[in-house]
DNA sequence: TATGAATGAGAGTTCATTCAT
DNA sequence: CATGAATGAACTCTCATTCAT
């Protein structure tokens, strides 16, 4: 409960200021408790930023499997893996854009465990493509992993740009770049 | 002279381990002078990260411009670009990384000129997808600002990912990224 | 107790040394504690130096008040106000020394504190003459205001040269000052 | 003549801002010219303030010597030294302030030297009272070195308060002064 | 569980001063 | 006479962390 609000607060700050920037003084003060505290519940600044992460990466990895065991089309997974990033700004954007942003301020150690969720992510995003040449409904001449490079370079981008309470819904924005990627622009 | 060794070894440390954790003494310690002497050529550290920035995005612009009044057609003008972006990597990656990422360490007025230059270098991109729309080289269905947030997202993701003494090359990954963009993935 | 000792040792090295020459480093140094323990107890070097003069000036205050309400007459109470100020010199002369001399160094918002509680010190002791004058006790050709003045500069300066263990007590110097004034000096 | 001026902008800046808190940058900027100059003409900025203190108690002194040989009784004499220090406000008020509160940053070797002088100054004041006295002018129970201090200390205090812009003009002070200190405010 | 006092290392910045030109 | 580059020591202040209670 005291851990979760103090989770909260950290993301919100860090997304706001940027982890170093961010102190535990602020950090504790934001919910009216005192340093104490704090390092009762994480043994350093560095953990909580771990924490944070983690759960943001499998959160999206649950999610990612949910779409990728469904009993469809690969276009139309690839529209499900879209639409589950974007809508996810909704909810996850300062816990993405820390993702994204902080991830260097982690030791090595903890650094390799969320790199190494990070490229599962990744690889199992390029295996259904992969998957999906193979199936023939992509082009064969493609390559997947400068692809997956490619799109997810373009869905993460949005975190930064898109939001959810714009002209433009999250369900059209995933729908566009799909057809994008499908049609093409010619 | 000394103030451009400052530039390239603060360009060097600040994408390495961040423009936070990168002290003064760091940078001076690099090429072997005095903390006396960065303040003599700049007036703090955040007025040498504005610098920094201030050089990447105008070279960027400057790139751009040339690109956008030669005579060709759009799609060509498509593939110039991302090229111009991908093959930049080569010389300006940490430039780049250190502009996307440190930028929000900026004052607000100094954000403001940096923002501005960036809003200009989307909104050329954008107008010349527009300009191909209106003459029939590219889709009327699409949207060109959201278009211009995926293909400006995928080409600077690259700068996170994409090694140039890798297997493929800075030619072959623009050409890839136009013909997926031109033609679709199906 | 610790930020008593704090203002003690700050009072004594600012008035040996100024405030500008005296460093956080020499204040922890004079009681044996580090300087992150300083600003545990002050936000700010300047905040500690708002904190000895308000606590000077309302010593001061609180002592004028006394007399001010005491039921004698009018050169009785030149004679304690005089009194009082040099009598002061034994504990307080590094707090008033430092007062007068550095309240310089304070922002614009804590030297507005400071002044207020100044001036209400001077037109206390201006209203007073004012009531003597009226009751006939002092002579009606005088102007209040310039007297206090001339009143304030003559016993404020002692606290450069009177020395409280010298051939003269105090008693003798506010009686003499008090008689000067009262009788004139043919 | 660069000299002067540079001992001119140093008196301004040194009353308004403090002498620690004025660098040698911002003396040389208010003149146009750069540091290095600087130290062509003083040795250091200690000297410079030795500089500006000897050239301002020497004037005093030297207008205290005229004064003195003139003929004229010791009531009179009284009143053109005060006169004397309080019309000197109007041009010298500056360099007043920063001889009074700036003094103690002078090396002990400067120290002395200006020491001398103004202890020299005092008792020039302290001879002529005593002269007074024993021409039976002043009043015989007086004690002279006293005296002196009070009515230094009277005078010294206008630097502060006293604008010679204001409704009361300087003869006035003095005479004001002289008349306090003659007849008592009885 | 939670506090609050204390630490200590290091941050960015300032500045009087020097010196070759 | 005057400059401008460079120094180095000191400064105020911050902050993650520890620990007795």
């Amino acid at each position: 409960m005291m851990k979760e609000k103090m989770r909260a607060a950290s993301i919100y700050l860090f997304d706001e200021k940027g982890y170093s920037e961010t102190s535990i003084q602020e950090i504790v003060d934001e919910i009216g408790v005192t340093k104490g505290t704090f390092y009762y519940y994480f043994n350093s600044k560095q953990e909580l930023l771990k924490d944070i992460n983690l759960t943001y990466i499998q959160f999206l990895l649950g999610k990612q499997e949910e779409i990728l065991k469904e009993n469809i089309n690969y276009t139309e997974k690839l529209y499900r893996l879209i639409y589950m990033v974007i809508s996810t700004i909704k909810t996850q954007r300062q816990s993405a854009r820390v993702f994204f942003r902080e991830m260097r301020h982690l030791s090595d150690e903890h650094l390799n465990i969320i790199k190494r969720k990070r490229n599962e992510f990744r690889s199992h995003f390029q295996k259904m493509l992969e998957e999906g040449i193979e199936a023939g409904e992509f082009n064969s001449n493609l390559r997947p992993d400068i692809l997956t490079f490619g799109i997810l370079g373009m869905t993460n981008w949005s975190y930064y740009w898109f939001n959810h309470e714009g002209e433009i819904s999250e369900e059209e924005l995933a729908k566009f770049y799909t057809d994008m990627l499908v049609n093409g622009i010619k």
